[in-house]
RNA sequence: UCCUCAGUAGCUCAACGGCAGAGCGACCGGCUGUUAACCGGUAGGUUGCAGGUUCGAAUCCUGCCUGGGGAGCCA
């Protein structure tokens, strides 16, 4: 008898019309009735579960079958039966019903609504419900996506290591790498700990971005990306952030400003069209149970230029803006929470890329453009999530890199290399950091980055 | 870390100083085509924890814990 997946039946069930077949799954819900019953079976594979007829004189165990709860595996055989009439396009009539592993009746998920907040304290068990399996072959397709917009355009593929000792970026809190026993650490004669005798003879961490070494990359292959884990100590206690995240990171030789945005715009686009093509179960359930108008709002971006504005026209926007402000707006002040929501949920009511930021609030690896003021900055702020995309031209004057790490206190020897790109065939490049986990929520309407990542680690929560 | 709201049955909530309840779920029964089925019934509680006020506290007060929303930091 043929194993088929629930995927392959959905997709060619006129197919396998008539045919005798045997599925496994996950019962969804158990309907029984006096000689018959009806089960919703889901194998994951899709989406959709398929319905499972169960009838009495066809079963010996009829009664057993009848007691099954939801969350129990069953193999079920039988034929597959077109009913073109019904709500369902098909269904298989069993003759035989095989008890894989029972749910007993403690079982958290039940075939009612639950709360995201209830679902997060069962992360185990949450990607079996619509909403989670939804999410989740979502992220899984859009990081295929993601490699395939970049592998299409010709660019390499680049594994930034995950232990470095660059903590000279200002990019975050460090979640610090050692054997040391942090009982009895080795001390220096001043007492503080001899990080000489560590693993790596230096201070080490999780990284906070692959970009320094991408950019290496950069300067050898012209068009490279990174896509991996991020890993960020911050106390962020908000729908926004967790400790460990992905994150994209393209970083292209030869490239100014606008290359990158038009790279990033167009990796966005890329995305949307993506999702409303390929995931449209996903993306109607989205749009009718998390975010209504979710559907509409992305296909009105793929239409629409991303709005382009400098920091200095952004501050007078706000100046202008009718709307009070708990922050004061004033040029050299960095954007406030509500101030990018302002631009991009009121003013303009798309994406927006704000570019040219003060020097002093941004970091020192931006390029210092020729008004002496402002860098070569890009953050890519969207409705509903915030800043989705930060970016830059970098810096690959030599000395005018050397002044900008002096300014901001980070010492030159411990970026050697990275100033030996400038010195070595340097040539303007640039690149971005979309969170991947942003993208999701901004594509799929899901609110709480928690609930787009499998098993989130936040502060004060390392579970499963 | 700060501000704010909340925590009562497995889940979602009501009761707001005077007998702790409903819907859903679970369980039992009924139903010859169900679709998060429907109909009838049963069970289910240290009201987050610790202390205080009161004749009496789920309800008021204090502290702590947990969760939501917002802020900062950022992707």
């Amino acid at each position: 008898m043929e194993k088929v997946l629930v995927k392959d039946l959905i997709r060619e069930a006129a197919s396998y019309a008539g045919k005798e077949i045997e599925v496994s799954g996950w019962i969804r819900t158990n309907r029984d009735q006096k000689s018959f019953g009806f089960i919703s079976l889901n194998d994951g594979t899709h989406f959709n579960p398929v319905q499972v007829v169960y009838e009495k004189d066809q079963l010996s165990d009829f009664e057993q079958v009848a007691r099954l709860g939801v969350g129990s595996a069953i193999t079920a055989q039988g034929v597959v039966e077109l009913t073109p009439e019904a709500k369902q396009p098909f269904e298989i009539k069993a003759h035989a019903i095989v008890v894989e592993g029972e749910s007993p009746e403690d079982y958290p998920i039940q075939p009612k609504r639950h709360s995201v907040e209830f679902l997060r304290e069962v992360a185990h068990l949450r990607p079996r419900t619509n909403l989670f399996t939804a999410v989740f072959r979502v992220r899984s397709l859009l990081s295929y996506a993601i490699h395939r917009f970049f592998q299409e355009r010709g660019f390499i593929y680049l594994h930034a290591p995950i232990i470095t000792a660059n903590d000279a970026e200002g990019a975050g809190e460090l979640f610090r790498v050692t054997t040391l026993d942090p009982a009895n650490p080795p001390v220096k004669e001043d007492k503080t700990i001899d990080y000489s005798a560590d693993f790596f003879g230096k201070k080490s961490n999780l990284t906070v971005s692959g970009q320094l070494e991408a950019e290496a990359f950069a300067l050898a292959f012209r068009q490279v990306y990174t896509f991996g884990p991020t890993f960020r100590a911050e106390n962020s206690n908000t729908a926004r952030h967790a400790a460990e995240f992905w994150m994209i990171e393209p970083e292209v030789a030869f490239a100014d400003l606008g290359d990158n945005m038009n790279l990033a715009e167009d990796l966005l686009k890329y995305l949307i069209s993506f999702v409303l093509e390929q995931t449209v179960e996903e993306m109607n359930l989205f749009n009718q149970f998390v975010d209504q108008g979710l559907k509409d709002r992305l296909e009105q971006i793929l239409k629409a230029e991303f709005v382009r504005i400098t920091y200095s026209e952004a501050i007078e926007i706000l100046l202008k803006a009718d709307t009070r402000f708990e922050y004061p707006v004033q040029w050299g002040s960095d954007l406030q929470t509500e101030h990018e929501r302002y631009l991009t949920e009121k003013s303009f009511k798309k994406p927006v890329f704000v570019t040219d930021y003060p020097k002093e609030i941004k970091a020192f690896y931006m390029r210092l453009n020729d008004d002496g003021k402002t860098v070569a900055a890009m953050d890519l702020l969207v409705p509903g999530v915030g800043e989705i995309i930060g970016g830059s031209q970098r810096e690959e004057r030599e000395e005018f890199l050397l002044k900008r790490m002096v300014e901001q206190n980070i010492h030159p020897e411990d970026l050697w290399w990275y100033i030996d790109l400038r010195k070595y065939g340097g040539v303007k490049h640039a690149g971005f950091g979309l969170g991947f986990e942003r993208a999701i929520m901004y594509l799929t309407g899901v609110s709480n980055i928690r609930d787009v990542i499998p098993f989130p680690r936040t502060v004060k929560d390392c579970e499963f």
